[in-house]
RNA sequence: UCCUCAGUAGCUCAAUGGCAGAGCAUCCGGCUGUUAACCGGAGGGUUGUAGGUUCGAGUCCUACCUGAGGAGCCA
């Protein structure tokens, strides 16, 4: 399984494959892997794959040296390779264009005894998780990684470009943020300390010290959760506001969500269609969303339940379940924005509404298509007072929130802001079945290999 | 934590309680336009683990292990 040092001798440019258009005729090299290997008699159509796509080389008997011939009739799935060629537009070719090989270097050759595990067939979601590290090789998931890629580009452009400070908030913590979901417990020099469940309440602290910022970084949820929408360790990007209201960071979230899609659809339509996404559902994701009130969603869901077309009754005062989410979201087009939920389902450091201080003045964006919830905010609590209450109610530790409280006490003001899991919007946007292959090595329940 | 389903060749899956099979992958052979190529051949098995019922268990029963989907919780 040696490696040997390959030096190009050619005198060909190295080219991408996904630039191999602008090269119509010319001899090129490329750099890459071999994905498959077709062949018919004296006529062998190597495929090769670069990371930015794939291409079929053409290689007669007659137009190639005979152990170059022969090297590459034997050669093995993924072996790596550097090719040279000429580039010629063909319509036989599913990306518009082959490659007339002349040579074939051979990098690192797979050995036939222990070929690559993951064939062209279909495999298990098992076996496909267990080779993970070579799976992100295949057309698809690296469409959904660069698609990711995009996302995360779009989201940091979205902030920066209007004014938005990064600013990163620790992920060792000493308590938890929200003081709900079960945390990663870590020994910080025989203190206990927790994996970070969210940046936000730091962040509130640099927004009161910059006016607009944001976050970006992994979180971490040590619930046992076992679902197509959950992992144990997560991306977000949180952004918060000082004197914003809920209805300023409402009409931030819609156009935030609308420039992704749209920078996605611009820039990443390839891989979408790669991935089967169909793209005309994201076509309609501008401003405005709609906006209804959580009791309005009770509504909907007392309608659906009359109509027949869920099973349970929604009682009045719970937070929504995900078959609740589905079906709100299915009666609109685009992500729909339910705010002012009950206070008591909701996290203690949200905004009373003051015309109805049993509601919190928080907002869920649920995506189309079943997608759930893949944003969560709200206008944050400003009296030091009531604060230290919720505290209180909730069972958390003061001293740890000492820091938090003097937010409130050192020229608090109106602030606001909401966070959105990555891997829920990149499924959303690929329109993927499980959140596992939006992330290149998702960790989940009882999954910590590869 | 609870509910449901599934573990058979490297992979994806068949097999009425009665000889453990196919496709793909690998190897050998054939084919000068293949598109997850095709055609012929070869090698490849402690049927998740442990016990039980039976003349006989991949198949039926019990326990356990592993995985998947869902609930709860959340982004």
């Amino acid at each position: 399984m040696e490696a040997t040092q390959t030096q190009t001798q050619s005198a060909a440019p190295v080219t991408s494959i996904a630039q191999i258009g602008t090269r119509d005729g010319q001899e090129v090299t490329i750099r890459g892997w071999l994905y498959n290997l077709r062949e018919s008699g004296k006529l062998l159509f190597p495929i090769f794959r670069d990371g930015t796509g794939t291409i079929q080389g053409v290689m007669p008997k007659s137009a190639v040296p005979a152990e170059t011939f022969e090297g590459v009739k034997h050669l093995t799935q993924e072996s790596a390779v550097v090719v040279t060629g000429k580039v010629r537009a063909d319509k036989r070719a599913p990306g518009g264009y082959e490659l007339d090989v002349s040579d074939v270097q051979i990098v690192q050759r797979v050995p036939e005894d222990d070929p690559f595990p993951i064939s062209l067939k279909e495999h298990g979601v098992d076996f496909l998780m267990e080779h993970r590290h070579l799976w992100v090789r295949t057309p698809r998931q690296a469409a959904i990684l660069r698609t990711r890629a995009e996302i995360i580009k779009a989201a940091r452009d979205f902030f920066d470009d209007r004014g938005f400070t990064l600013t990163d908030p620790p992920i060792l913590t000493p308590a938890a943020c929200e003081g709900t979901t079960t945390l990663f417990p870590v020994d910080y020099f025989d203190e206990q300390a927790f994996l970070t469940q969210s940046g936000q309440l730091y962040i509130e602290a640099t927004a009161m010290a910059l006016g607009k910022v944001y976050s970006f970084g992994p979180t971490f949820r040590a619930e046992k959760s076992k679902t197509r929408r959950h992992l144990t360790e997560f991306w977000m990007v949180e952004p918060e506001v000082a004197y914003a209201t809920l209805d300023d960071l409402m009409q931030l979230a819609e156009e935030f969500i609308s420039f992704i899609v749209t920078r996605c659809l611009e820039r990443r339509r390839a891989d979408l269609q790669t991935i089967g996404r169909d793209t005309s559902k994201l076509e309609n994701i501008k401003p405005p969303f709609p906006r209804i009130t959580y009791d309005e969603a009770v509504e909907i869901l007392n309608k659906g339940l009359a109509e027949g077309k869920l099973e349970n009754k929604f009682q009045w005062g719970g937070d929504f379940g995900s078959p609740d989410e589905t079906y709100i979201s299915s009666q609109f087009d685009r992500p729909v924005m339910v705010h002012r939920y009950p206070a008591a389902v909701k996290a203690f450091y949200m905004e009373p509404d003051p015309k109805r201080p049993e509601l919190a003045l928080c907002v869920d964006v649920l995506a189309p298509e079943g997608y759930g919830e893949i944003i969560g905010g709200s206008q944050r609590m400003g009296s030091y007072e009531l604060l230290l209450k919720r505290i209180h109610e909730h069972g958390l530790p003061e001293s740890a929130f000492k820091w938090y409280l003097d937010l409130r006490k050192y020229g608090g003001v109106p602030h606001s802001g909401f966070g959105m899991g990555i891997e829920r919007a990149v499924a959303w946007i690929c329109g993927l079945e499980h959140v596992r292959e939006t992330i290149p090595f998702p960790r989940m329940l009882h999954r910590l290999y590869p």
